[in-house]
DNA sequence: CACATTTTGTCACATAAATGTCACATAAAT
DNA sequence: ATTTATGTGACATTTATGTGACAAAATGTG
């Protein structure tokens, strides 16, 4: 599954470029002009980097990081920001608050390699490593589930879907975020859809007990977290 | 590490003593005896939360806050205005402005409460961290409220309800005033059904006791607050 | 290619949960 | 003692979710 990688950038030139050379690296870009939308966007589509211009209208680029990295859901997001001051001072602001920065201008191939940098620090689920929750493993590489060494008969989609809960647990998503993010944000699939396949995910856990991990949240969406109580 | 709360008053014995109730209350005061003084002051040390006098000699109070609600680097900082008068439409200018009021003579424990409320709340669209009063922890991601990792069946409204008051503790609300947070401002509800719900979250908080922390203010509302003595 | 098998999305209906209101009980204020 | 406000159990209704069945589409197989 391509990484999701939100562009934060006002100038719709640049802001192109970049998505365009995203794009082609593999990545799934997500296009911000403002920090406004950007906010509305990182809730909807969780991205697992963000590219942040620092000089933006309205919120600037820093204050917006901050937040980001005040929030419990957004602070292990890798921040790279973008700067087209070559002052050292902004430098230096601007690395203590993202996890990396890059002076414009800049050549796409770096900004490439300094995503790929980040995101096999940070999230190298995406880099197909086994995901293992409390006994549940899941291995996107030969595409298994399984339990004790014995494998887990499962459907694509719900292997999908699993994959994608077993990312981010503990998180309540709605019908439509599931969608969104298994389907792709065009689909115009019915909400309902998704609880079908939730039951079947449910069944293929059942006989090893694990379809208790999978929650129903009355009136808002399914969660993926350990049964407490 | 504690909170930096900018105080903008004049008159400085009233600054002393609120300066003095902050400090017992685990705060950080910062005196400032006039707006000139108090925009150095601020660009100094980034305030967490500014309580600002209505009335200052020069620049007015409301002014003053205007100006701060304009600038995007500290439009975020949640204010209290103090003012002298209880004349109704300041109340609301005050507040359209700020992000409280309060009516001089107020108590320090009432000023304490709010400005705990206020930073507890501070950009609710964007942090939904866990809120956490006295070991009970309603986590907005999740969707769950726990107490001792344990978690608490509860309904949708009551969650509503109960994450409403966690967002603004210690203030009394009225049957309306709730119904338009949770339901929305055009809903033709009836007033005794928020006593229902009232009752119903009570119902789920009593097992842990925290049942307590909903208080009635008859003739007026409910309350969400620690019990005192 | 024809045919079997699997997967997919949707529907209709079943089941479960939540909702809002009422009537009456209880407590507080006067 | 009377009035008023709030608490609470019960209920009908609405709403949300679970689930079996099915046809279309995709995939595998000889």
């Amino acid at each position: 599954m391509a990484a999701n990688i939100l562009i934060v950038e006002d100038e719709s030139s640049i802001l192109e470029l970049i998505s365009l050379n995203l794009h082609q690296a593999g990545f799934n870009p997500i296009r911000a002009i403002s920090a406004e939308y950007a906010n509305t966007l990182i809730k909807e589509t969780l991205p697992d980097l963000i590219v942040l211009d620092w000089m933006l209208p309205g919120m600037n680029g820093i204050d917006f990081a901050k937040r980001l990295k005040a929030d419990s859901i957004t602070k292990l997001i890798p921040i790279i920001i973008l700067t087209a001051k070559s002052d050292e001072d902004n430098k230096i602001e601007g690395l203590s608050v993202g996890d990396d920065y890059l002076t414009k201008p800049f050549s796409p191939r770096e900004l490439v390699a300094r995503i790929n940098a980040l995101i096999r620090r940070r999230s190298p689920e995406l880099l197909n490593n086994p995901i293992i929750f409390e006994g549940l493993v899941l291995d996107p590489s030969s595409h298994k589930v399984q339990v004790n060494k014995k494998s887990i008969n499962i459907g694509p989609t719900e292997f999908k879907i699993l994959h994608f809960f077993m990312k981010n647990t503990d998180r309540v998503f709605s019908r439509n975020q599931i969608l969104d993010k298994i389907w792709g944000n065009k689909s115009e699939i019915d909400d309902r859809t998704v609880d079908v396949h939730i039951k079947r995910l449910r069944e293929s856990l059942k006989k090893s007990g694990f379809h208790k991990l999978i929650q129903t949240v009355r009136g808002v969406g399914y969660r993926f977290s350990k049964e407490l109580e």
